[in-house]
DNA sequence: GAGTTTTCTG
DNA sequence: CAGAAAACTC
Protein backbone atom coordinates (compact mmCIF):
# COMPACT_ATOMS: atom_id res chain seq x y z
CA UNK A 1 0.00 0.00 0.00
CA UNK A 2 1.33 3.05 -1.08
CA UNK A 3 0.03 6.69 0.41
CA UNK A 4 1.13 10.18 -0.91
CA UNK A 5 1.10 13.40 0.56
CA UNK A 6 1.35 16.61 -1.24
CA UNK A 7 0.48 20.19 -0.60
CA UNK A 8 0.16 21.13 -4.16
CA UNK A 9 -0.59 25.16 -3.42
CA UNK A 10 -3.44 25.32 -6.67
CA UNK A 11 -4.35 21.95 -8.05
CA UNK A 12 -5.25 24.09 -11.00
CA UNK A 13 -1.92 25.39 -11.79
CA UNK A 14 -0.26 21.53 -11.23
CA UNK A 15 -2.50 18.54 -12.31
CA UNK A 16 -0.68 18.25 -15.04
CA UNK A 17 2.33 17.13 -12.22
CA UNK A 18 -0.14 15.59 -10.46
CA UNK A 19 -1.19 13.41 -13.35
CA UNK A 20 2.32 12.76 -14.06
CA UNK A 21 3.03 12.06 -10.12
CA UNK A 22 0.00 9.67 -10.40
CA UNK A 23 1.45 7.59 -13.56
CA UNK A 24 4.71 7.39 -11.89
CA UNK A 25 4.23 6.19 -8.96
CA UNK A 26 0.55 4.68 -8.90
CA UNK A 27 -0.26 5.18 -5.08
CA UNK A 28 -3.30 3.84 -3.43
CA UNK A 29 -3.78 6.38 -1.80
CA UNK A 30 -3.33 11.02 -2.60
CA UNK A 31 -3.73 13.29 -0.06
CA UNK A 32 -3.38 16.78 -1.17
CA UNK A 33 -3.61 20.17 0.40
CA UNK A 34 -4.23 23.58 -1.09
CA UNK A 35 -6.14 23.09 -4.01
CA UNK A 36 -7.58 26.54 -3.91
CA UNK A 37 -10.37 25.68 -5.85
CA UNK A 38 -14.27 25.42 -4.93
CA UNK A 39 -15.69 22.09 -5.20
CA UNK A 40 -17.28 22.90 -8.58
CA UNK A 41 -13.99 23.47 -9.67
CA UNK A 42 -12.11 20.86 -8.74
CA UNK A 43 -10.87 18.71 -11.86
CA UNK A 44 -12.59 15.25 -10.82
CA UNK A 45 -13.03 14.43 -13.76
CA UNK A 46 -9.73 14.29 -15.30
CA UNK A 47 -8.28 12.21 -12.26
CA UNK A 48 -11.38 9.66 -12.27
CA UNK A 49 -10.29 9.22 -16.04
CA UNK A 50 -6.57 8.86 -14.15
CA UNK A 51 -8.23 5.55 -12.27
CA UNK A 52 -8.68 7.62 -9.00
CA UNK A 53 -11.97 7.82 -7.01
CA UNK A 54 -11.60 11.42 -5.74
CA UNK A 55 -12.95 13.30 -2.32
CA UNK A 56 -12.74 17.10 -1.86
CA UNK A 57 -13.74 20.10 -0.13
CA UNK A 58 -12.61 23.37 -1.17
CA UNK A 59 -13.15 26.87 -1.16
CA UNK A 60 -12.15 30.09 -3.12
CA UNK A 61 -8.53 31.31 -3.19
CA UNK A 62 -7.03 29.36 -0.13
CA UNK A 63 -6.85 25.88 1.58
CA UNK A 64 -8.87 22.87 0.40
CA UNK A 65 -7.76 19.71 0.40
CA UNK A 66 -8.67 16.55 -0.85
CA UNK A 67 -8.17 12.50 -1.05
CA UNK A 68 -7.39 10.29 -4.22
CA UNK A 69 -7.45 6.71 -3.85
CA UNK A 70 -7.54 3.42 -6.32
CA UNK A 71 -10.49 2.12 -4.43
CA UNK A 72 -13.73 3.91 -3.39
CA UNK A 73 -13.58 5.75 0.12
CA UNK A 74 -16.05 5.45 2.75
CA UNK A 75 -17.22 7.21 6.23
CA UNK A 76 -15.71 10.58 4.87
CA UNK A 77 -15.66 13.58 7.35
CA UNK A 78 -15.74 17.07 5.91
CA UNK A 79 -14.73 19.04 9.35
CA UNK A 80 -12.96 18.96 12.17
CA UNK A 81 -15.61 21.33 14.40
CA UNK A 82 -16.98 23.85 13.15
CA UNK A 83 -14.13 25.31 10.91
CA UNK A 84 -15.32 27.91 8.27
CA UNK A 85 -12.11 27.22 6.45
CA UNK A 86 -11.40 24.19 4.30
CA UNK A 87 -8.63 22.63 6.24
CA UNK A 88 -9.78 18.87 7.03
CA UNK A 89 -10.48 15.91 5.03
CA UNK A 90 -11.01 12.12 6.51
CA UNK A 91 -12.08 8.72 4.67
CA UNK A 92 -11.50 5.00 5.03
CA UNK A 93 -10.29 3.19 2.84
CA UNK A 94 -9.96 -0.70 3.10
CA UNK A 95 -10.01 -0.98 6.82
CA UNK A 96 -7.68 1.88 6.91
CA UNK A 97 -8.67 5.36 8.52
CA UNK A 98 -6.97 8.69 6.52
CA UNK A 99 -6.92 11.77 7.77
CA UNK A 100 -5.71 14.82 5.61
CA UNK A 101 -4.73 17.76 7.03
CA UNK A 102 -3.57 21.20 6.09
CA UNK A 103 -2.74 23.58 9.56
CA UNK A 104 -3.00 27.16 9.85
CA UNK A 105 0.46 28.56 8.93
CA UNK A 106 0.47 30.83 11.86
CA UNK A 107 1.39 34.15 10.37
CA UNK A 108 3.24 35.53 12.79
CA UNK A 109 4.77 34.36 16.50
CA UNK A 110 1.97 35.42 19.04
CA UNK A 111 -0.35 36.97 16.37
CA UNK A 112 -4.17 36.35 16.45
CA UNK A 113 -3.44 33.86 13.34
CA UNK A 114 -0.68 32.10 15.42
CA UNK A 115 -2.62 31.23 18.83
CA UNK A 116 -6.04 30.12 16.06
CA UNK A 117 -3.06 27.43 14.53
CA UNK A 118 -2.50 26.15 18.32
CA UNK A 119 -6.47 25.97 18.83
CA UNK A 120 -6.88 24.42 15.58
CA UNK A 121 -4.39 21.59 16.52
CA UNK A 122 -6.46 21.35 19.82
CA UNK A 123 -9.20 20.79 18.18
CA UNK A 124 -7.18 17.67 15.94
CA UNK A 125 -6.35 16.25 18.91
CA UNK A 126 -9.89 16.15 20.45
CA UNK A 127 -11.32 14.92 17.04
CA UNK A 128 -8.50 11.51 17.27
CA UNK A 129 -9.64 11.12 21.26
CA UNK A 130 -13.11 10.97 21.00
CA UNK A 131 -12.73 9.22 17.19
CA UNK A 132 -10.48 6.97 17.30
CA UNK A 133 -7.88 4.77 19.19
CA UNK A 134 -4.22 3.81 18.91
CA UNK A 135 -5.17 0.48 17.95
CA UNK A 136 -6.64 1.51 15.19
CA UNK A 137 -5.36 1.70 11.55
CA UNK A 138 -5.16 5.34 11.39
CA UNK A 139 -2.90 7.61 9.05
CA UNK A 140 -2.66 11.82 9.57
CA UNK A 141 -0.92 12.95 7.00
CA UNK A 142 -1.00 16.96 5.47
CA UNK A 143 0.72 20.01 5.46
CA UNK A 144 1.59 20.13 9.45
CA UNK A 145 3.11 23.24 8.97
CA UNK A 146 5.47 22.72 12.33
CA UNK A 147 8.42 21.10 11.93
CA UNK A 148 8.67 18.03 14.55
CA UNK A 149 12.09 18.73 15.23
CA UNK A 150 15.92 20.48 14.67
CA UNK A 151 16.74 17.67 12.64
CA UNK A 152 14.13 18.85 10.46
CA UNK A 153 15.29 22.80 9.97
CA UNK A 154 18.00 23.88 7.59
CA UNK A 155 19.69 26.16 9.89
CA UNK A 156 18.42 25.35 13.46
CA UNK A 157 19.99 28.55 15.04
CA UNK A 158 18.20 30.67 12.93
CA UNK A 159 14.77 29.24 13.33
CA UNK A 160 14.88 28.73 17.02
CA UNK A 161 11.72 29.27 17.99
CA UNK A 162 10.19 31.09 15.32
CA UNK A 163 7.23 30.05 13.10
CA UNK A 164 6.75 26.57 12.33
CA UNK A 165 9.59 25.38 15.26
CA UNK A 166 8.64 27.55 18.13
CA UNK A 167 7.92 25.39 21.52
CA UNK A 168 4.14 25.66 21.77
CA UNK A 169 3.78 24.83 18.07
CA UNK A 170 6.30 21.28 18.66
CA UNK A 171 4.40 20.44 21.82
CA UNK A 172 0.73 20.55 20.16
CA UNK A 173 2.50 18.02 17.31
CA UNK A 174 4.08 16.31 20.45
CA UNK A 175 0.47 15.64 22.02
CA UNK A 176 -0.30 13.77 18.76
CA UNK A 177 2.47 11.78 19.19
CA UNK A 178 1.80 11.01 22.37
CA UNK A 179 -1.54 10.04 22.03
CA UNK A 180 0.09 6.83 19.99
CA UNK A 181 0.85 8.14 16.32
CA UNK A 182 4.92 8.23 14.86
CA UNK A 183 6.31 10.37 12.44
CA UNK A 184 6.91 7.74 9.82
CA UNK A 185 9.81 9.05 8.19
CA UNK A 186 11.30 8.90 12.07
CA UNK A 187 10.62 5.24 11.71
CA UNK A 188 13.04 4.81 9.32
CA UNK A 189 15.82 7.40 9.25
CA UNK A 190 17.51 10.06 11.83
CA UNK A 191 19.09 11.76 9.26
CA UNK A 192 19.05 15.37 8.84
CA UNK A 193 18.61 17.80 5.56
CA UNK A 194 15.17 15.65 4.51
CA UNK A 195 12.79 18.46 3.79
CA UNK A 196 9.14 18.69 2.06
CA UNK A 197 9.21 22.83 1.43
CA UNK A 198 11.15 25.07 0.39
CA UNK A 199 10.44 28.72 0.12
CA UNK A 200 9.94 30.07 -3.71
CA UNK A 201 12.09 33.20 -3.11
CA UNK A 202 16.12 34.02 -3.32
CA UNK A 203 16.58 30.23 -4.35
CA UNK A 204 15.77 28.49 -1.26
CA UNK A 205 15.52 24.58 -3.00
CA UNK A 206 18.75 25.21 -4.73
CA UNK A 207 20.63 26.16 -1.32
CA UNK A 208 19.01 23.41 0.34
CA UNK A 209 17.20 25.81 2.86
CA UNK A 210 14.31 23.92 3.86
CA UNK A 211 12.45 22.81 6.30
CA UNK A 212 9.90 19.67 6.87
CA UNK A 213 6.53 20.21 7.52
CA UNK A 214 4.49 17.63 5.21
CA UNK A 215 4.27 14.43 7.44
CA UNK A 216 2.64 11.31 7.30
CA UNK A 217 1.77 9.83 11.07
CA UNK A 218 0.94 6.54 11.56
CA UNK A 219 -0.44 4.19 14.29
CA UNK A 220 1.63 1.51 15.44
CA UNK A 221 0.00 -1.61 14.03
CA UNK A 222 0.97 0.53 10.36
CA UNK A 223 4.32 1.65 11.26
CA UNK A 224 5.44 -2.18 12.68
CA UNK A 225 4.44 -2.50 8.54
CA UNK A 226 5.79 0.57 7.16
CA UNK A 227 8.51 -0.65 4.67
CA UNK A 228 9.87 3.15 3.14
CA UNK A 229 9.48 6.72 3.46
CA UNK A 230 10.75 8.57 1.08
CA UNK A 231 10.56 12.52 -0.55
CA UNK A 232 10.10 13.23 -4.40
CA UNK A 233 12.45 16.35 -4.22
CA UNK A 234 12.76 15.97 -8.25
CA UNK A 235 9.03 17.40 -8.01
CA UNK A 236 10.26 20.85 -6.70
CA UNK A 237 12.45 20.89 -9.82
CA UNK A 238 11.53 21.98 -13.32
CA UNK A 239 8.97 24.74 -13.91
CA UNK A 240 6.34 25.68 -12.16
CA UNK A 241 6.81 23.33 -9.29
CA UNK A 242 4.83 23.58 -6.04
CA UNK A 243 6.90 24.89 -2.70
CA UNK A 244 6.25 21.56 -1.49
CA UNK A 245 7.61 18.01 -2.42
CA UNK A 246 5.28 14.92 -2.12
CA UNK A 247 6.18 12.77 0.94
CA UNK A 248 5.68 8.73 -0.04
CA UNK A 249 5.20 5.95 2.49
CA UNK A 250 5.07 2.83 1.14
CA UNK A 251 3.34 -0.50 3.57
CA UNK A 252 3.66 -3.76 3.41
CA UNK A 253 0.50 -4.81 4.75
CA UNK A 254 -0.14 -8.35 6.14
CA UNK A 255 -3.34 -10.06 6.84
CA UNK B 1 7.47 48.70 -50.10
CA UNK B 2 5.03 47.24 -47.58
CA UNK B 3 3.73 48.75 -44.18
CA UNK B 4 1.66 46.80 -41.76
CA UNK B 5 -0.22 48.50 -38.93
CA UNK B 6 -1.42 46.02 -35.78
CA UNK B 7 -2.77 47.00 -32.29
CA UNK B 8 -1.03 43.96 -30.69
CA UNK B 9 -2.55 44.51 -27.18
CA UNK B 10 0.20 43.96 -24.91
CA UNK B 11 3.34 43.73 -26.92
CA UNK B 12 4.73 41.06 -24.11
CA UNK B 13 1.60 38.28 -24.86
CA UNK B 14 1.90 39.10 -28.58
CA UNK B 15 5.84 38.69 -29.22
CA UNK B 16 5.41 34.89 -31.01
CA UNK B 17 2.61 35.84 -33.01
CA UNK B 18 4.35 39.20 -34.14
CA UNK B 19 7.61 37.32 -34.58
CA UNK B 20 5.45 34.97 -37.28
CA UNK B 21 3.98 37.69 -38.89
CA UNK B 22 7.20 39.55 -39.79
CA UNK B 23 8.38 36.19 -40.75
CA UNK B 24 5.34 35.78 -42.65
CA UNK B 25 5.36 39.09 -44.41
CA UNK B 26 8.76 40.22 -44.32
CA UNK B 27 6.98 43.95 -44.05
CA UNK B 28 9.39 47.00 -44.54
CA UNK B 29 8.05 48.82 -41.67
CA UNK B 30 5.61 47.72 -39.00
CA UNK B 31 4.00 50.02 -36.75
CA UNK B 32 2.54 48.94 -33.23
CA UNK B 33 -0.32 50.34 -30.36
CA UNK B 34 -1.24 49.21 -27.52
CA UNK B 35 2.86 47.90 -26.56
CA UNK B 36 1.59 48.49 -23.40
CA UNK B 37 5.38 47.50 -21.76
CA UNK B 38 7.64 50.23 -20.81
CA UNK B 39 10.57 51.16 -22.50
CA UNK B 40 12.88 49.35 -20.59
CA UNK B 41 10.68 45.92 -21.39
CA UNK B 42 10.44 46.55 -24.83
CA UNK B 43 11.57 43.53 -26.88
CA UNK B 44 14.10 45.08 -29.21
CA UNK B 45 16.49 42.23 -28.81
CA UNK B 46 14.12 39.88 -29.83
CA UNK B 47 13.54 42.43 -32.90
CA UNK B 48 16.34 43.04 -33.50
CA UNK B 49 17.28 39.28 -33.90
CA UNK B 50 14.44 38.99 -36.36
CA UNK B 51 16.61 42.36 -38.39
CA UNK B 52 14.31 45.06 -38.03
CA UNK B 53 15.35 48.22 -35.99
CA UNK B 54 13.21 49.08 -33.15
CA UNK B 55 11.91 52.86 -32.36
CA UNK B 56 9.19 52.96 -29.75
CA UNK B 57 7.36 54.92 -26.37
CA UNK B 58 5.78 53.05 -23.98
CA UNK B 59 4.19 53.14 -20.07
CA UNK B 60 3.31 50.98 -17.81
CA UNK B 61 -0.12 49.37 -18.34
CA UNK B 62 -1.85 50.93 -21.45
CA UNK B 63 -1.20 52.78 -24.68
CA UNK B 64 2.68 52.21 -26.18
CA UNK B 65 3.60 52.50 -29.67
CA UNK B 66 6.18 51.26 -31.81
CA UNK B 67 7.83 51.44 -35.41
CA UNK B 68 9.78 48.38 -36.75
CA UNK B 69 11.67 48.87 -39.80
CA UNK B 70 14.39 47.04 -42.17
CA UNK B 71 16.35 50.08 -42.63
CA UNK B 72 16.73 52.36 -39.80
CA UNK B 73 14.82 55.42 -39.40
CA UNK B 74 15.55 58.37 -39.03
CA UNK B 75 13.98 62.48 -37.49
CA UNK B 76 12.08 60.40 -35.18
CA UNK B 77 9.51 62.30 -32.63
CA UNK B 78 7.97 61.15 -29.59
CA UNK B 79 5.47 63.47 -29.25
CA UNK B 80 2.05 65.20 -30.38
CA UNK B 81 2.76 68.01 -28.17
CA UNK B 82 2.38 68.08 -24.61
CA UNK B 83 1.24 64.64 -24.23
CA UNK B 84 1.52 62.38 -21.24
CA UNK B 85 -0.01 59.24 -22.72
CA UNK B 86 2.40 57.63 -24.83
CA UNK B 87 -0.14 57.43 -27.94
CA UNK B 88 2.23 58.92 -30.58
CA UNK B 89 5.74 58.31 -32.51
CA UNK B 90 6.65 59.59 -35.76
CA UNK B 91 9.61 59.04 -37.97
CA UNK B 92 11.00 58.98 -41.81
CA UNK B 93 12.43 55.46 -43.35
CA UNK B 94 13.91 56.25 -46.76
CA UNK B 95 11.70 59.20 -47.98
CA UNK B 96 8.21 58.67 -45.95
CA UNK B 97 7.16 59.77 -43.24
CA UNK B 98 5.71 57.30 -41.12
CA UNK B 99 3.38 58.59 -38.19
CA UNK B 100 2.46 55.83 -36.02
CA UNK B 101 -0.78 56.38 -33.67
CA UNK B 102 -2.86 55.16 -30.82
CA UNK B 103 -6.15 57.49 -30.88
CA UNK B 104 -7.60 58.13 -27.53
CA UNK B 105 -10.60 54.98 -26.63
CA UNK B 106 -13.10 57.98 -25.44
CA UNK B 107 -14.28 55.72 -22.94
CA UNK B 108 -18.06 56.84 -23.12
CA UNK B 109 -20.34 58.99 -25.12
CA UNK B 110 -20.14 63.25 -23.71
CA UNK B 111 -18.05 61.82 -20.58
CA UNK B 112 -14.75 63.70 -19.88
CA UNK B 113 -12.54 61.11 -21.89
CA UNK B 114 -14.80 61.78 -25.18
CA UNK B 115 -13.87 65.63 -24.99
CA UNK B 116 -10.30 64.39 -24.59
CA UNK B 117 -10.20 62.03 -27.59
CA UNK B 118 -11.83 64.89 -29.79
CA UNK B 119 -8.85 67.58 -28.26
CA UNK B 120 -6.49 64.98 -29.40
CA UNK B 121 -7.53 64.64 -33.02
CA UNK B 122 -7.41 68.44 -32.97
CA UNK B 123 -4.12 68.31 -31.91
CA UNK B 124 -3.24 65.24 -34.61
CA UNK B 125 -4.33 67.96 -37.46
CA UNK B 126 -2.36 70.38 -35.82
CA UNK B 127 1.02 68.40 -36.08
CA UNK B 128 0.25 67.83 -39.96
CA UNK B 129 -0.35 71.18 -40.17
CA UNK B 130 2.32 72.95 -39.17
CA UNK B 131 5.02 69.66 -39.69
CA UNK B 132 3.96 68.61 -43.17
CA UNK B 133 2.25 69.38 -46.74
CA UNK B 134 -0.07 67.02 -48.43
CA UNK B 135 2.48 66.74 -51.14
CA UNK B 136 4.90 64.70 -48.88
CA UNK B 137 5.21 61.44 -48.88
CA UNK B 138 3.63 60.44 -45.43
CA UNK B 139 1.57 57.69 -43.97
CA UNK B 140 -0.15 58.12 -40.99
CA UNK B 141 -1.24 54.75 -39.28
CA UNK B 142 -2.34 52.99 -36.43
CA UNK B 143 -5.68 52.22 -34.41
CA UNK B 144 -7.62 55.42 -35.26
CA UNK B 145 -10.66 54.40 -32.52
CA UNK B 146 -12.95 55.26 -35.20
CA UNK B 147 -14.52 53.58 -37.80
CA UNK B 148 -14.76 56.31 -41.06
CA UNK B 149 -18.26 55.58 -42.40
CA UNK B 150 -20.86 53.13 -41.78
CA UNK B 151 -19.55 50.96 -44.44
CA UNK B 152 -17.00 50.03 -41.67
CA UNK B 153 -19.49 48.69 -38.96
CA UNK B 154 -21.28 45.31 -38.52
CA UNK B 155 -24.57 47.14 -37.87
CA UNK B 156 -24.76 50.53 -38.45
CA UNK B 157 -28.77 51.06 -36.81
CA UNK B 158 -27.14 49.83 -33.69
CA UNK B 159 -23.96 52.04 -33.61
CA UNK B 160 -25.31 54.80 -35.15
CA UNK B 161 -24.02 57.86 -32.83
CA UNK B 162 -22.27 55.30 -30.93
CA UNK B 163 -18.74 55.78 -29.40
CA UNK B 164 -16.20 55.03 -32.56
CA UNK B 165 -19.24 56.75 -34.80
CA UNK B 166 -20.41 59.49 -33.81
CA UNK B 167 -20.20 62.18 -35.81
CA UNK B 168 -17.85 64.46 -33.71
CA UNK B 169 -15.71 61.46 -34.27
CA UNK B 170 -15.96 61.13 -37.78
CA UNK B 171 -15.88 64.82 -38.31
CA UNK B 172 -12.39 64.89 -36.63
CA UNK B 173 -11.67 61.91 -39.17
CA UNK B 174 -12.81 63.44 -41.77
CA UNK B 175 -10.43 66.70 -41.31
CA UNK B 176 -7.35 64.47 -41.91
CA UNK B 177 -9.30 63.48 -45.11
CA UNK B 178 -9.66 66.95 -46.51
CA UNK B 179 -6.44 68.12 -45.50
CA UNK B 180 -4.96 65.43 -48.05
CA UNK B 181 -4.93 61.71 -46.71
CA UNK B 182 -6.59 59.08 -48.17
CA UNK B 183 -8.15 55.93 -46.99
CA UNK B 184 -5.95 53.08 -48.38
CA UNK B 185 -8.36 50.89 -48.09
CA UNK B 186 -10.95 52.76 -49.52
CA UNK B 187 -8.93 53.77 -52.42
CA UNK B 188 -9.23 50.10 -53.85
CA UNK B 189 -12.70 48.73 -52.57
CA UNK B 190 -16.42 49.88 -51.55
CA UNK B 191 -17.02 46.67 -49.98
CA UNK B 192 -18.46 46.45 -46.94
CA UNK B 193 -17.71 43.86 -43.60
CA UNK B 194 -14.05 44.43 -43.47
CA UNK B 195 -13.26 44.89 -39.86
CA UNK B 196 -9.79 45.33 -38.22
CA UNK B 197 -11.34 44.97 -34.70
CA UNK B 198 -13.18 42.29 -32.75
CA UNK B 199 -15.04 42.51 -28.97
CA UNK B 200 -12.69 39.44 -26.92
CA UNK B 201 -16.56 39.29 -25.16
CA UNK B 202 -19.40 37.12 -26.73
CA UNK B 203 -17.91 35.40 -29.72
CA UNK B 204 -17.76 39.11 -31.89
CA UNK B 205 -15.10 37.54 -34.48
CA UNK B 206 -17.04 34.15 -34.99
CA UNK B 207 -20.30 35.90 -35.30
CA UNK B 208 -18.62 38.47 -37.33
CA UNK B 209 -19.24 41.59 -35.50
CA UNK B 210 -16.42 44.17 -36.07
CA UNK B 211 -15.54 47.32 -36.58
CA UNK B 212 -12.59 48.82 -39.19
CA UNK B 213 -11.10 50.78 -36.67
CA UNK B 214 -7.16 50.28 -37.25
CA UNK B 215 -6.53 52.55 -40.48
CA UNK B 216 -3.63 53.21 -42.75
CA UNK B 217 -3.95 57.15 -44.59
CA UNK B 218 -1.76 58.31 -47.49
CA UNK B 219 -0.88 61.22 -48.98
CA UNK B 220 -1.91 61.41 -53.03
CA UNK B 221 1.64 60.54 -54.50
CA UNK B 222 1.46 57.21 -51.99
CA UNK B 223 -1.90 56.58 -53.10
CA UNK B 224 -1.29 56.70 -56.54
CA UNK B 225 1.38 53.89 -55.69
CA UNK B 226 -0.42 51.72 -53.83
CA UNK B 227 -0.97 48.66 -55.11
CA UNK B 228 -2.83 46.44 -52.50
CA UNK B 229 -4.27 46.47 -49.04
CA UNK B 230 -5.42 43.85 -46.94
CA UNK B 231 -6.40 42.55 -43.43
CA UNK B 232 -5.02 39.74 -41.95
CA UNK B 233 -7.81 38.39 -40.06
CA UNK B 234 -6.25 35.09 -39.66
CA UNK B 235 -4.18 36.37 -37.14
CA UNK B 236 -7.48 37.11 -35.09
CA UNK B 237 -7.81 33.11 -35.09
CA UNK B 238 -6.57 30.52 -32.70
CA UNK B 239 -5.20 30.69 -28.90
CA UNK B 240 -4.47 34.38 -27.37
CA UNK B 241 -4.87 36.27 -30.26
CA UNK B 242 -4.95 39.88 -30.32
CA UNK B 243 -8.79 41.97 -30.48
CA UNK B 244 -7.48 43.79 -33.33
CA UNK B 245 -5.95 42.04 -36.36
CA UNK B 246 -2.91 43.71 -38.57
CA UNK B 247 -4.07 46.39 -41.44
CA UNK B 248 -1.50 45.17 -44.82
CA UNK B 249 -0.64 47.90 -47.02
CA UNK B 250 1.71 47.30 -50.59
CA UNK B 251 3.19 49.84 -52.58
CA UNK B 252 4.42 49.50 -56.08
CA UNK B 253 7.02 52.37 -55.68
CA UNK B 254 8.35 54.66 -58.65
CA UNK B 255 11.38 56.78 -58.63
C1' DG C 1 8.21 34.12 -5.67
C1' DA C 2 4.10 32.05 -6.99
C1' DG C 3 -0.39 31.36 -6.37
C1' DT C 4 -4.96 33.74 -5.73
C1' DT C 5 -8.96 37.75 -6.29
C1' DT C 6 -10.20 42.45 -7.35
C1' DT C 7 -10.05 46.68 -9.90
C1' DC C 8 -9.04 49.03 -14.01
C1' DT C 9 -9.03 49.61 -19.03
C1' DG C 10 -10.31 48.66 -23.60
C1' DC D 1 -13.05 38.62 -22.56
C1' DA D 2 -8.20 39.62 -22.11
C1' DG D 3 -4.64 42.32 -20.79
C1' DA D 4 -2.20 44.68 -16.57
C1' DA D 5 -1.69 46.12 -11.64
C1' DA D 6 -2.49 45.87 -6.83
C1' DA D 7 -3.54 43.63 -2.57
C1' DC D 8 -3.39 39.45 -0.32
C1' DT D 9 -1.51 34.91 1.55
C1' DC D 10 1.89 31.64 2.32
Amino acid sequence: MKIISWNVNSIRARLQRLLALLDRHRPDVVCLQETKVTDEEFPSRELSAAGYHTLYTGQKAYNGVAILSLKPATDSQYNLADDEEKRFLAAKIDDIYILCIYAPNGRELDSHYYYQKLNWYEKLYNYLQTNFHPTDKLILCGDFNIAPDDRDVWNPQLWQGQLHCSEPERTALRKLFNWGLHDALRLKTDATGIYSWWDYRSGSFYKGHGLRIDLILVTDTLGQQLSKVTIDRNERKGSKPSDHAPVIATFDLRY
